[in-house]
RNA sequence: UGCCCGAUAGUAUAAUGGUAGUACAUCAGACUCUGACUCUGAGUGUCUAGGUUCGAAUCCUGGUCGGGUAACCA
């Protein structure tokens, strides 16, 4: 195998670990989510680097549900999580663990670490607990219960998990040092008392582990050895080195390797924030075509090779920075401009009524259904003496770089025939309600035999065979690039009032039937957009998925 | 205010003591059965002041700016 060329600071150190004979030489990463919410594209981040980085050194990922708040935690977000990672492509086989199979063990190792004098009961209140731990500058003082005796405290320690004690009654605490300059280390909580039920072990306990006591514990038991989380932990990592040095029995140590959290201009990640969204209908659901979440993008039209090809390309580092959401739009335009089937749909139409064409035939015409893969294959649409185009194809008074239709002007019907523009019909406000043009019978399939050329080719929608229909465009949700960064404004002042239009006049070609839920499609010229789930093919909705470039400068 | 982390074009990243590259964005041009897509080209960058060195984005020191951290959340 050729030696691996580290992309990021994260390979490097698997590198320099590998290189070192550290850990028997496996490279073994979790992504490890709490279910209390829905994953978004910062997860995808997580999720791709993960499973990404431990596939690169031939090693495994673990999926492992830190589940140690049951106030927060729901089984529904277990399930989607599991869907979502499924759905990016990632694979955990039978490695799927939960921080709640170790309570158990937690209690166990809590149990030594009593005895062996590193921690103790504290009955004093949160209040007390909180002022006694000082501050930055000032070193915190001592609980008058630090010294308890083990023997007392292990019995102290039983009852608390017998539910003798009320919640906040009493803490367990690792001894460690009441001075130190990282207040992490400043005798902190390993265990608290709460008595709910838990998503998964029910009533068995009240007593519930810390994150930090229980999440190298965790790695610990399932051979982590790269435990790669976000930097809001880097401070936490000499308390997580701490625990494992108490709990080793071996040379193997997990690492923790901290990296910066995804940001999306014009987007918002905080689960607090999304929740309100949904919450106040900002957004009909989590799985809103406008939202960051997996969900949100699946129904948006973004697949998983544009995700996947997305964390790739933003970067492992620990700068604190905001990714321009123009590269995810990017990714998504540049996959489905492989995949997507090519369609016409007019967004806003104008009737066309060609005189010199019969009334009654429809003839049929030969379309390619994608020009950059053959494979996909050709199709046959329907042509008849009335058809629709986009309003904005036509120009009564044609700009100077406008090279679309106009009064006397011939243009090219994409697939099917030239067209002339003879006469403008108006209502009595002097609004255009359709044109009437003529077609030249011997231009069909696109080409003059007399080999004049036309300077623009435009899509259009048949009346004959043409499906009605809604298509629903999905804007950015937020104006400001940064709605998170204004300290004196909140982020709802910058949504985007336009972020949902609804165009009801819409006609599709009747190619769209039977397409799956789902499926992408590109619309000529008007971007890329995708089949809702949720409609019939009598009635198709379609989710915008990109904006094409800003053609207004036309 | 302590401790920790960071700083390379507009944005995100690469270069690990030896020519500062790449992608997105922007602009210009070419092509085209859509002005889309594609292709070609252009501009713009190492926070700052010192030091080490033949040579510094890289190593050292000071400064500046930004972020994290003082939950019985994760």
């Amino acid at each position: 195998m050729d030696p691996i060329v580290p992309k990021n600071f994260i390979q490097q150190q698997i590198v320099e670990d590998l290189a070192a004979g550290k850990n028997d030489m496996r490279v073994h990463t979790r992504f490890p989510p709490e279910p209390n919410g829905y994953l978004h594209i910062g997860h995808a981040k997580s999720i791709c680097l993960n499973f990404g980085t431990a596939s690169l050194f031939g090693g495994i990922t673990n999926l492992r549900f830190d589940d140690t708040n049951p106030t927060k935690e729901e089984t529904e977000y277990v399930d989607s999580i599991m869907e979502d990672v499924r759905w990016l492509g990632f694979d955990w086989e039978d490695r799927l663990y939960y921080a709640s199979d170790y309570f158990d063990k937690l209690y166990d190792f809590a149990v030594d670490l009593i005895n062996r004098g590193k921690a103790y009961v504290d009955f004093q209140s949160q209040e007390v607990i909180s002022e006694q731990r000082g501050t930055p500058t000032r070193p915190g003082a001592e609980s008058p219960y630090r010294n308890t005796t083990p023997k007392e405290n292990l019995l102290i320690f039983e009852d608390m998990k017998t539910g003798k004690y009320n919640e906040g009654a009493c803490v367990l605490r690792a001894k460690i040092d009441m001075s130190s300059p990282n207040m992490h280390l400043r005798d902190p909580l390993m265990y608290r008392i709460l008595k709910q039920p838990h998503h998964r072990t029910g009533d068995k306990w009240c007593i519930y582990p810390m994150y930090d006591y229980a999440h190298g514990q965790s790695d610990y038991w399932e051979g982590i050895t790269h435990s790669i989380c976000t930097l809001e932990f880097e401070v936490h990592r000499p308390l997580y080195d701490w625990f494992v040095e108490e709990l080793k029995d071996s040379d193997y140590r997990p690492r923790q390797i901290e990296f910066s959290r995804l940001n999306i201009t014009s987007m918002v990640m905080s689960k607090r924030k999304l929740l309100q969204l949904v919450k106040e209908g900002y957004v009909k659901d989590w799985d809103d075509p406008r939202m960051p979440t997996i969900c949100g993008l699946r129904r948006r039209g973004y697949t998983p090779e544009s995700i996947r090809n997305f964390a790739d390309m933003v970067g492992i580092t620990k700068v604190d920075g905001v990714t321009d959401v123009a590269l995810l739009e990017y990714c998504i335009r540049e996959d489905l401009n492989k995949k997507a089937q090519r369609l016409m749909c007019v967004t806003d139409p104008l009737k066309i009524v060609i005189t010199n064409y019969p009334e009654e035939l429809v003839e049929e015409v030969d379309a390619i259904n994608n020009p950059e893969d053959e494979s996909m294959g050709r199709r046959k649409v329907p042509f008849s003496r009335v058809i629709y185009i986009e309003r904005e194809d036509f120009m009564e008074e044609p700009a100077s770089k406008f090279f679309r239709l106009a009064p006397g002007r011939e243009v090219r019907l994409r697939y099917a025939y030239f067209i002339k523009c003879n006469e403008v019909i108006k209502d009595e406000d002097g609004n255009i309600v359709e044109l009437h043009c003529t077609y030249d019978p011997d231009t069909k399939g696109g080409n003059a035999p007399d080999g004049r050329k036309v300077k623009a080719t435009l899509h259009w929608v048949a009346s004959s065979g043409a499906i009605a229909c809604e298509v629903r465009l999905y804007d950015r949700l937020f104006t400001d690039p940064d709605p998170d960064g204004h300290k004196d404004k909140d982020f709802l002042e910058f949504l985007n009032p336009d972020s949902l239009k609804v165009l009801d006049k819409c006609f599709i070609e009747p190619s769209v039937k039977g397409a799956a839920p789902l499926s992408n499609f590109q619309f000529e010229r008007l971007g890329y957009f995708n089949v809702d789930p949720d409609t019939t093919v009598e009635k198709p909705v379609f989710n915008r998925t990109v904006s094409l470039k800003d053609n207004s400068k036309k």
